[in-house]
RNA sequence: GCGCCCGUAGCUCAGUGGAUAGAGCGCCUGACUACGAAUCAGGAGGCCUGAGGUUCAAAUCCUCACGGGCGCACCA
């Protein structure tokens, strides 16, 4: 049983809900970041005195926070506010007698009580530090956590269709899922990424009546006047049927009809799949597991689930076709599962795969799905819920629309008329590192203008190269300490003193924390936004301090800082599938 | 008509019921005889679409408008 299951059903499935997984494994080996710590210490003071005082109820209220504003200490909670009515005490009275209790933890350098009550904390600077060598120590697993629990969870996105090349819709889910795998893998969740395809059904035989007419065009070498409506008529399809001649030099074109269209389709499908899976490759995103909808329709999965919502009473017969009573779980209406001429909708072998990831034990299942399947939320939640799973573990997030802009003008894409911009195109114009970056940084239900122009940009508009810069400066660096060959001092962080460098210090000691928020919110697009601060942090640090000039302890410990910041860059990076270039 | 997403600076967007609502781009002023100026420091720019409600506290939650986008098949 998790927290989730308890959860009411929200109609609002977008995954703002915070809520935490249940520990499965990994408990011995709890890794505490230093925000983590102080966070737990600050609240035990605090219940421990609301306990005493007899208000032991109100301890759930009690969170402690990283405030919005700077000037607002390093952590900071309004609990007093937020208990006032079942305490009856002014929160300025409260907390001025609860605060003598906190000054004893190790990390508390001030607090102070302010506005109306407040209550804000600044922290120990060489308390804080202790992450920079935590970071410096483990440059490839500094950030992790294990906030998942050991929880297991299924990633399925993308899913593009095999009739034809990705769009940029696909790119931005392909950027989402993958860093949304990447980032709950850090925080302790068991991820495996999925890939469905629809290689079954009628469009399937579409896409190889398409085939079979450009292999016409091809045998006879001209071109036919007119197309049928809805078969893809994209210039991709030639190029199938130029590779297919090749394979097959003795086809008869003319011969070809409505037979051999699925054969035909499985094969062009075939194609395009791995073409999908070449163009996500490049764009440094690989799957676990490529699921066929053809392999689950030939193992009879979709037959069962029909019997199985049957029995359940949940399928009844109306005008000559079997509906699934999706509206009792909170769908709009009923639909279809079984036509009257006993063909199957689309629905049930999808139907078929959730049950199938249901039942491979995933604790958590997230489909990540394109703008032109809201609609289909309801109905799959209904068949989950159906089945008998807990519908809660079914996590739906929509990626919205991407809509391409030269500066004002917008690019114009037309599926019917055979015209894309893929992401192909896009992987060539922008470049992986800029296209995963901005496709990253909006919320992924936010529909967003991508603009080509800024994506293209090599220099300071660009803000990946912002970050990169970064971790070039900080190479750049370290390569000369390395070529002055002086001796190593010991490393004193307390000498870390100045504005700047504490500033550095709170984020990489943060860092392991906006792991965990991006996990367990899945809002991938908070990891671009904390990388640009941590950048902005950075580059005003080198701006105002030397390091290799400074005092030998000082440029110790400063060396020991852009180290960590390095980490922090890299990773932060990595995890988004950005690269961290050691030369600009 | 019904459902979903969005409405925040000129533009693109962040924003965890909390304090003076932020960033990037664009605009204006400054800063390299400097470990990388792809940088930094500063400035201007806001009725958070509107109206009610809940709350000590609302950009955030609820209701209703308005505006933009997308879905609403015995298609996939």
């Amino acid at each position: 049983m998790f927290p989730s299951d308890q959860r009411s059903w929200r109609p609002n499935w977008c995954a703002k809900v915070f809520w935490p997984c249940t520990a499965k494994r990994g408990t011995d080996m709890r890794y505490i970041s230093r925000f983590d710590e102080a966070r737990q210490a600050i609240r035990r003071v605090i219940t421990d005195f609301l306990e005493g005082a007899g208000w032991g109820n109100a301890a759930s209220l009690v969170t402690v926070e990283v405030p919005t504003e700077h000037g607002h200490g390093d952590l900071t909670t309004s609990f007093a506010l937020k208990i006032r009515s079942q305490t009856q005490v002014a929160p300025r009275t409260l907390l001025e007698k609860l605060a003598p209790h906190l000054a004893d933890l190790p990390m508390m350098e001030t607090y102070e009580i302010a506005g109306p009550g407040f209550l804000n904390f600044m922290l120990k600077t060489a308390w804080l530090a202790v992450a920079i060598d935590e970071a410096c120590r483990n440059p490839d697993r500094y950030g992790n956590s294990d906030v998942g629990g050991g929880c297991s969870v299924l990633l399925e996105y993308v899913s593009a269709n095999p009739t034809g090349p990705m769009v940029v819709v696909s790119g931005r889910a392909a950027a989402v899922g993958d860093t949304l795998a990447r980032v709950m893998g850090a925080a302790g969740y068991q991820v495996s990424r999925e890939f469905y395809i629809n290689d079954a059904g009628k469009q399937i035989a579409t896409l190889g009546q398409a085939l079979a007419l450009r292999l016409l065009e091809l045998g006879q070498e001209c071109v036919l006047d007119s197309w049928p409506d809805g078969v893809y008529p994209g210039e991709y399809v030639k190029d199938l049927a130029h590779h297919y001649c090749e394979l097959n030099p003795t086809v008869d074109s003319k011969t070809l009809g409505v037979d051999d269209y699925p054969g035909l389709g499985h094969w062009a499908a075939d194609q395009i799949r791995q073409a999908h899976e070449k163009t996500l490759a490049a764009f440094r995103v690989i799957f676990d597991r490529w699921y066929s909808e053809r392999e689950l329709r030939d193992s009879g999965a979709p037959e069962k689930v029909i019997e199985q919502l049957y029995d359940r009473g949940f399928l009844v017969e109306r005008d000559g076709a079997r509906w699934f009573t999706s509206s009792q779980f909170g769908d709009d209406k009923d639909r279809v599962m079984v036509r009257s001429d006993g063909t199957l909708t689309y629905m049930v072998p999808d139907a078929a795969y959730h049950k199938d990831k249901f039942d491979r034990g995933f604790d958590y299942v997230i489909d990540l799905l394109g703008p032109d399947h809201h609609g289909y939320v309801n109905r799959m939640r209904a068949v989950v819920e159906a089945l008998g799973y807990p519908p809660a573990r079914l996590e739906i997030i929509i990626i919205q629309l991407v809509r391409l802009m030269r500066g004002e003008e917008l690019v114009r894409m037309s599926k019917r008329g055979g015209t894309f911009v893929t992401l192909e195109d896009l992987i060539e114009e922008a470049g992986v590192d800029p296209a995963r970056f901005f496709l990253l940084e909006r919320a992924p239900e936010t529909p967003m203008d991508f603009d080509l122009n800024l994506a293209t940009l090599k220099g300071s508009d660009n803000p990946v190269y912002y970050v990169q810069y970064v971790g070039a400066r900080i190479h750049s660096i370290l390569n000369q300490w390395r070529a002055m060959r002086q001796p190593t001092a010991a490393i004193d962080l307390a000498l870390l003193t100045a504005k700047e460098e504490r500033h550095l210090i709170v984020l990489v000691a943060r860092f392991p924390d906006v792991i965990g928020r991006v996990a367990l919110e899945r809002a991938p697009q908070h990891l671009p936004k904390f990388m640009t601060d941590l950048a902005h942090a950075f580059h005003a640090f080198y701006r105002q301090h030397r390091i290799l000039d400074a005092e030998p302890l000082v440029r110790q410990a400063r060396l020991a800082l852009i180290e960590a910041v390095l980490v922090v860059t890299t990773r932060g990076l990595n995890l988004m599938g950005i690269s961290q270039p050691k030369k600009m």
